[in-house]
Order: structure tokens, then C-alpha cells, then sequence
DNA sequence: GCTGCATGATGAA
DNA sequence: TCATCCTGCAGCA
């Protein structure tokens, strides 16, 4: 679930459910004991996402820092929480409101140097830089030796696209993924942004990620697209283009299994 | 009940 | 390029 889509809306969701109240915090697993009694007690502030990292400011001047990597969850409940499960690094909670957070890659506490160190990590953010991220994006993507498939999930080029988005935003563009990110004109690259910004907003809203076009698939549904209807590419191997026809098909990618048509995206 | 996978990232080789 | 870490759950027997 977490690419950059669902970060920020868990920012967002976190800042207006959770930020201005008091919480008492524990670590049910034990992993993060020493950081949870240090923010036991003390007044949430804030919530920013930088690409798929979160930053939450705690009284005090403490920075929480989350990424919750492949399997990262975030549970909240309103009332009587139901008990952590044994995996649970974090629980907040006070009369209101509870947060579970299990899974996470990290969770720790941050100082000003060590989140600035992570942010310099960091290339354009399309959610929270949106159109003046598309120069350096280009530059960035100019300068890449690797394919673009590649590029596209390196977090220094494009802070926050994942796996999902590098298929989906690349057939969009009908770029084919093992073409050199240095060989992508300039105009190409900018467009590739900014519609790297749409569709991650439109994921941010939706909840998910949603890609098609619902004129590519004959508008049915009132109830909005079937789960196996919201892509273009992504799994989709041997199954026709929504737009073409062509069967879809998987390479590898930087290590991971990517897709594309080979009739929308020409080598 | 067990297995394998998943929208991620890092450090060593 | 490989191994490793972080969990939960769908899909199977």
C-alpha cells in the first residue's frame, strides 16, 4: 500500500485525526520502548511527509520519523481500541483515539541533523513540490545510466513513486521502462512529471491508486472501478492493453518485476 | 496450518 | 547482484 500517495494522505489523515492531543505511548512489542516512554505524556504537533517518509513533531521539539517500508501498517480506532497485536511497535491512544503502527522499516526518534541527512536523500517530492519539481526531476533523470524503469524507483530521482506508479506513469506516457532515463528528452521528462503529480494526487484522493481512464474501459460502474479495473499495466501480464489490445508483458526492473505494452510503449 | 508473496530500502560482496 | 530486515494475509492443503 504505502507508495507516496498513501503517505501524504497519512499525513494528512494523522495531522487532522490525531495532531493537538495528549497521548500516552507504548511500544507492545518492546522494539521501541525507550523512544515510546519518551513520548508518553507530551502533546502531538504536526505531520509532514517528505516522499514515503513521515515526520511527526511531538512537544518538545521530538521528531518522530516512520517509513514503513514493504509491510508497514498504520491502525487507528475511535473509542475502545481492540488489543495490539504482538507485533505492534507503537500504540498511542487517549480518550479519543488510537494509533497501532506494526511493521514499520523504521521508527525512531529523528534529530535535526538526522532528518535533514534523510531529506538530502531525497530527490523532488511530486506531492509536496508539485510543478517546481519538474526541473530538477529532468536534470536528475538526464544525468541516469540506468534504464528508466529503474530511475523512476530510485527515491534521489522521485521521492515517493513505487513499484505501482513506475508501471502505470510509464505506459501513461508510453515509455517503454528499459529505455535509458538519459535518453528521455527534456519535454518528455517534464511531461512524465507532471503526470507524475496528477496521478499521485488523484491516488492521494482516491485511497489507492487509480490510473485508468474510464473511458479505456467503457464506464460502467456507478460504483466507481472494480479493483482489477483501476490499472493499465501493473500484474497484468498476458491480458490484453486497455488501449491497444496487445498482451502485456513483465520484465524485470531493478530487481523487481515491472510491466508494459508493447504496442503503447515502443522500444 | 503452512507457504509465498507484497505498493521498500540497505549494506555487503 | 545478493542477502537481509520489517509483518500480515491470501491462497492453498
Amino acid at each position: 500500500m504505502p507508495e507516496g500517495h498513501a503517505i501524504h494522505r497519512f499525513a494528512r489523515l494523522h495531522r487532522s485525526r490525531l495532531a493537538g492531543r495528549r497521548f500516552s505511548a507504548a511500544s507492545p512489542q518492546g522494539r521501541f520502548s525507550d523512544g515510546a516512554a519518551r513520548l508518553d505524556g507530551r502533546r502531538l504537533d504536526a505531520v509532514d511527509a517528505a516522499g514515503k517518509h513521515l515526520f511527526y513533531r511531538w512537544e518538545g521539539g521530538l521528531t518522530l520519523h516512520v517509513h514503513l517500508g514493504l509491510y508497514g501498517k498504520f491502525r487507528v480506532f475511535d473509542g475502545d481500541p481492540p488489543a495490539p497485536s504482538p507485533n505492534t511497535r507503537l500504540a498511542i491512544s487517549d480518550h479519543d483515539v488510537t494509533l497501532y503502527l506494526s511493521g514499520p522499516a523504521d521508527c525512531s526518534l529523528v534529530d535535526p541533523d538526522e532528518e535533514e541527512g534523510i531529506r538530502a536523500r531525497l530527490g523532488p517530492d511530486p506531492l509536496a513540490d508539485g510543478h517546481a519539481g519538474a526541473a530538477r526531476f529532468a536534470t536528475l533523470l538526464a544525468r541516469r545510466s540506468v534504464p528508466v524503469g529503474a530511475a523512476l524507483l530510485d527515491q534521489k530521482v522521485a521521492a515517493g513513486i513505487g513499484n505501482v506508479y513506475r508501471a502505470e506513469l510509464l505506459f501513461l506516457e508510453g515509455i517503454d521502462p528499459r529505455r535509458r532515463a538519459a535518453s528521455i528528452d527534456d519535454q518528455t521528462a517534464h511531461r512524465l512529471w507532471e503526470r507524475t503529480v496528477a496521478e499521485m494526487r488523484r491516488g492521494e484522493r482516491a485511497g489507492r491508486i487509480v490510473t485508468v481512464d474510464p473511458a479505456d474501459i467503457g464506464a460502467r460502474s456507478r460504483r466507481g472501478l472494480d479493483p482489477d479495473e483501476r490499472l493499465y499495466v501493473y500484474h497484468r501480464e498476458g491480458l490484453p492493453c486497455r488501449r491497444c489490445g496487445d498482451a502485456v508483458v513483465r520484465h524485470e526492473s531493478a530487481g523487481r518485476w515491472i510491466w508494459s505494452c508493447p504496442g503503447c510503449q515502443p522500444a
